[in-house]
DNA sequence: GAGTGGTCTAGACCACGGC
DNA sequence: CCGTGGTCTAGACCACTCC
């Protein structure tokens, strides 16, 4: 029963890195593009190896919160969702998850966004839904693609929650890397009956028909799901 | 169809070691609780120092793949859900997401949840479930709040979808390292109403009654928000 | 005692960015 | 030119685990 334990796991010299820097962020002394203290700097105020700062900053950097660029410094960044990526594939390589699972998910989430985008909707909002509406129905392949994201991210935008849309992202980053779903999903977008989809989507948006909205959007991953399944 | 390394940003050396250990695990030579190169063997293998080596490492551990043990080696593991709690910590440490938008989140992970297990779940799931309300009436608080957390895992485990139950267990983790708001629940917990809930719940989910076991979710999750919003 | 992670030393050189 | 990150050298010592 030894008190001493009290750092039962990790008296890591690193973790100090951290603590530190997530002070200086606590306590606003640096924000958003503010640089943090060079790493010699750092190594000489915490009194540890510049190794062991480094270590430290490589998993900041890799959580999202920091950059490393050459020659300038260190900086605080908001990349939280390339980190939430990082970690999906990492699920994905390691059999730990699926597309399917990712491609559920997703649904979920955008119904969610559906919901809050519909009641929180600007007027703006809704002319940007016809306006894009529009370009799909008029457009070639490419600008149907374009406009087919555009929706979707209108959707998460209204919805007013930061971390559907970081997680949305996050999941279709991982759909995007992976070649061959993009492939079959770029065949089934050329179709009258995708854009009529979407069409349905954005107008039940605007007239605030929450209903069949989300009746289209449940058809439209149900779509997505088969693409991906073989 | 492996295009040039088009390393656009990064040929930092630590990245060769991510690549070599991703690649091991593509090609199952290494696996859960299998050990990989000591970081003199990494070292020797890549050509590159000690130092970059173990940036690396400190990386895919941060990441959830990997665990240093100290004298024993470096080993594969699965912590991701961990490595999901820590990206969500930041980010209400940095102010890009909130209780509310958290709440709200598994809100909506646990509905969806719900409407599969209501599907998937066995008969030895709903006596699971049956115990777990008869545990939560006569146990006293404790014993309640055990089952409150075993009634919601049990409904996220007949999901079978692991992506929901991760990003469960790694929100609720967030909330969980927030004391006050711990405190306010169990005191909400351990209300009359509270149980009368978690009975619903349960009980919907034993005869199949998805539109009553989500109103009942609903409910308990405006529960929860209150007592998060002040 | 051998192997391994954790950390440090005390430098060094390169590449990059800004002055 | 100087500060900074990126990397390396060539060791070293400690603490831990296993045999």
């Amino acid at each position: 029963m030894d008190k001493e334990s009290v750092q039962a796991t990790s008296p890591k010299a690193y973790d100090q890195v951290l603590e530190y820097l997530k002070t200086l962020i606590k306590n606003k002394d640096i924000s958003y593009g503010g640089k943090i203290p060079s790493e010699r700097e750092l190594m000489e105020t915490l009194r540890i190896s510049r190794n062991s700062v480094r270590e430290a900053l490589r998993i900041l950097e890799h959580t999202g919160v920091l950059e490393s660029r050459h020659g300038k410094g260190n900086f605080l960044v908001n990349r939280m969702g390339e980190s939430l990526s990082s970690v999906f594939s990492m699920l994905v390589l390691m059999e730990e998850s699926n597309y399917r699972e990712v491609n559920q998910l997703r649904s979920v989430l955008e119904k969610q966004a559906y919901v809050q985008a519909s009641a929180l909707i600007s007027e703006e909002g809704k002319e940007k839904a016809g306006a894009i509406i529009n370009r799909m129905e008029n457009g070639d392949l490419e600008e149907r693609i374009r406009s087919d994201h555009e929706l979707h991210h209108l959707v998460f935008e209204y919805s007013q929650n930061r971390l559907l849309i970081l997680l949305t992202d996050a999941l279709s980053e991982i759909i995007r890397s992976e070649g061959e779903v993009v492939l079959r999903q770029a065949a089934s977008i050329d179709t009258e009956e995708w854009i009529a989809l979407h069409k349905n989507i954005a107008i039940c948006l605007i007239e605030g028909n929450i209903q069949e909205g989300l009746l289209a959007l449940e058809e439209h991953y149900e779509w997505l799901e088969r693409d991906i399944k073989m």
